[in-house]
DNA sequence: CCAAAAGTGTTCCGTCTACACCCATGG
DNA sequence: CCATGGGTGTAGACGGAACACTTTTGG
């Protein structure tokens, strides 16, 4: 039971974007320098003010949209962070959004227009504020629902062969999974689905492409890796 | 990145309280009848705003505090609750926190000074703005969190019997649990310890009595139900 | 012809599950 | 003496983990 609005204080209210890619076999997390102050230099995640019209959501999206052009994400709230110094300048409670990106779906003359770059996972620098802090806990989600939802496949493009999936889930998870194990548990989902196609980019004797097909996974909405 | 604060809007930012207690072999959720407007009289989570000079847990344990008269409640936090028109008055944004504890721990003038009921998770009323979704996370969570966080304890009185604890699981779960493979299970833990008392309240024969060692789980936190 | 990645089954072991009866006591 | 909750062990099913070789082809 709230109290009365004016006895209380207004703060501002951020949105702090983790975008998760995959690319070379390893996790990677997209993060630039802050090119204002307080912190200008530093490292840091990418956010932006929660406008007084906007949901939470819509505020993480419009970020995302225009750091990546893209929409409909796979976005996910992973908490609110509101240490009263967490932002030198002002307070700022800042709500921290995930989101898993397919590096090949991103606009390389975007990243490079907001000085944005790609970091490896465990070479991840001392980020501006509690930013490091995000992420860890952004990890943390991310492992526990990896096995539960089929996330992996926002991370790939539609195509995939079963090697790059498998590589997605020892990058997220950490550690390396048996081959036939991993292939026996894939054949028991319906709604990873085998297709006529072949890549022959990624090895000279070439590989099945599969695809996540969403309609099939929304029917049985089970999954358990 | 942020953007400069002053082209921004500041809000009202809250935390709300979902506070889970045990009774009866029910899980029960602590809420109240809203005095003050809007949403007056309609039953509500209980919250308060979150001061200039606070972190968002302080405001949570303040607002624990002064309902409980308890410190040191383990607390965790749900989530950010923002749409735009969830509070009919304002903008406010509210960060969900969720604490155990143990019912007979509380003070039950104090409950009825601030005019709060116990209400069974299953019973449980429409709530007052988003509250019923805070709850809905909260449950998730905590069922989440159950199966491999010591957590029960907190539901519990210090000294506890098997059948309490496994009632506890079963409250929280959803589902009957068999006595053997519990007690089998539970033998395998160290940090659950044997007392040489007996409960002869709730049964003619007489239960032992069993401990949480929070010291011996900090040696090897591993727990898995 | 060789390096590099794709593809494929079986066995073993440990864990989870199902299941029923005797005990102690207060009323 | 009986109703109530406390306390105990075993066998079978199931799922997870370990493990090695053949195939294809580009260079």
């Amino acid at each position: 039971m709230t109290q009365y609005y004016s006895e209380h204080s207004k703060v501002w209210v951020s949105v702090d974007c983790i975008i998760f890619g995959f690319e070379g076999n390893k996790l990677k997390l997209l993060i630039g320098k802050r090119q204002m102050d307080p912190g200008r230099g530093e490292w840091s995640l990418y956010g932006g003010f929660v406008n007084s019209n906007e949901n939470l959501e819509d505020a993480a999206n419009r970020v995302l949209y225009n750091l990546t052009g893209l929409r409909k994400l796979y976005m996910k709230q992973v908490g609110a962070f509101g240490a009263i110094d967490r932002d030198p300048g002002e307070r700022v409670i800042s709500i921290a959004y995930c989101a898993l990106i397919n590096v090949k779906d991103y606009d390389d003359s975007l990243r490079e227009q907001y000085g944005l770059e790609w970091f490896n996972l465990d070479e991840m620098p001392k980020l501006y504020s509690d930013h490091n802090e995000m992420i860890k806990k952004a990890i943390f989600l991310l492992r526990q629902r990896i096995k539960t939802e089929p996330l992996s496949f926002n991370l790939l493009p539609s195509l995939f062969t079963l090697t790059q999936l498998q590589r997605v889930y020892e990058a997220i998870l950490g550690q390396e999974i048996d081959k036939r194990n991993f292939r026996k548990r894939i054949k028991t989902f319906d709604f990873i689905e085998k297709t006529d196609l072949i890549d022959k980019f990624h090895s000279k004797r070439g590989a099945a492409l599969y695809r996540f097909n969403k309609k099939t996974y929304n029917e049985d909405p089970t999954f358990k890796l």
